[in-house]
DNA sequence: AATAAAAATTAGGTGTGACTAAATTATAGT
DNA sequence: ACTATAATTTAGTCACACCTAATTTTTATT
């Protein structure tokens, strides 16, 4: 039939990221995620998007969507990746800030049987090291209720349930501040002209964050 | 640089394994183990054995041998290989006839980090399910005493060490026999026509194995 | 509505690593 | 030493997934 490739696993995993917003993903959103010409895109798209069972509905000039076939395959690769950052983090002693490349090369390789054991392993987590939800074994995306630190105004109250990013840097950084996941945030107070926000998090003095860090991490505003 | 690619680490790998008794790989040894044809390997071994610093020593119908980069390259698999067994049987409760598929993908796409956090979590083991010697993090072969079951006669005690098997029928056959690293064993009776050996197996009844079995079990005769 | 700029596609080309078929070289038996 | 057979290599092809350059289509501006 058709092999689903590492690549074809890398190009699903993007277009769902891209596609999470509803919009389908454009050849040259798809072709900077994954550092290769845009030409290579579109040559790749129209071969997933032909045969019987295509991954990938696209039309020219409109971008690209998963078909039901292509989520499932998509899921499957980022229930791999979290899994398996969960399970370096939790078991091997990886820090958060250093997980990324490894499961990004090993997600595509390890068994159903190898999935399965490490989520047994680590009690079948629904979140990641960094909040990312975890897709069921039933290949289903938990909802996230989660909000955008950004949109926090004083005075809300709130706690980091997810941070999106692999930049290892970044993460670094968020953690020295403390923006982890489970980190209580009260919003102090926001500027409109450059949208900083002051906040402060677990009781420690108050800090600035811009919006390059705000929009980068999720809260809930009322946790159980 | 050149880089080492997938194809070529399981290339190094069954050179590493066929000439491991001194012998140089014929093409054709080569194509059978790897599953190709023998002309692909014949290419492919040209080019390896081209370039500034080549891996492998070739020259026409001679067959290969590796070359010292070669031999680093191929111990440095072959101990992701031995560890990531070690690791799925101990850690994650694999069966042991069950790890070397797995073993054989990922064992391409592990970082140095990676090995080396789970040869801690192993507490740097010799030795894999199999008893297979482990290569050591600077990447020597330990030296192996042991002798085919095969060489064995009565009345001669030994303990099994190792088993060179990767298939799995044959491994859960082995172990239903008891014949698994640390047995002891005693030969009973030598037939010399059809080279069947009777061994005890751990004061158990006596068993009779043919040569196909014999001769993929290795033993030490006076262990400590 | 015309046109400039941006986005996307087509066309043509590359390297990798496999293949088959044909030719060559080595080995073994008489 | 000769010849049949086996092993190996050469030659030529193919699919994959990328590339660049050129073209076409869309979009945004005036």
């Amino acid at each position: 039939m058709k092999p689903i490739t590492q690549n074809i696993q890398d190009y699903l995993k993007e277009i769902y990221t891209l596609t999470d917003g509803g919009e389908a993903a454009s050849t040259t959103a798809l072709a900077a995620r994954l550092g290769i010409a845009p030409a290579s895109v579109t040559g790749m798209v129209q071969k997933l998007a032909g045969g019987t069972h295509p991954l990938v509905n696209y039309r020219k000039h409109q971008g690209v969507t998963l078909t039901p076939e292509g989520k499932r395959a998509a899921l499957e690769v980022i229930r791999h990746h979290r899994l398996l950052e969960t399970y370096l983090v939790t078991m091997l002693g990886y820090s958060w800030d250093n997980v990324h490349e490894e499961a990004c090369r090993l997600e595509h390789f390890i068994s159903e049987e190898f999935e399965s054991r490490i989520a047994v392993a680590l009690g079948n987590p629904i979140r990641d090291p960094h909040g990312e939800l975890i897709p069921t074994p039933e290949l289903e995306m938990p909802s996230d209720e989660s909000l955008a630190l950004s949109a926090l105004r004083p005075p809300q109250k709130a706690v980091i349930v997810r941070v999106r990013a692999d930049d290892s840097a970044l993460l670094r950084h968020l953690e020295s501040l403390g923006l982890v996941p489970g980190a209580k945030i009260q919003a102090v107070e926001y500027s409109l002209f450059d949208h900083n926000l002051r906040i402060q998090v677990d009781e420690k003095l108050p800090i600035v964050v811009g919006s390059a860090i705000s929009d980068k991490i999720f809260v809930v505003c009322n946790p159980l």
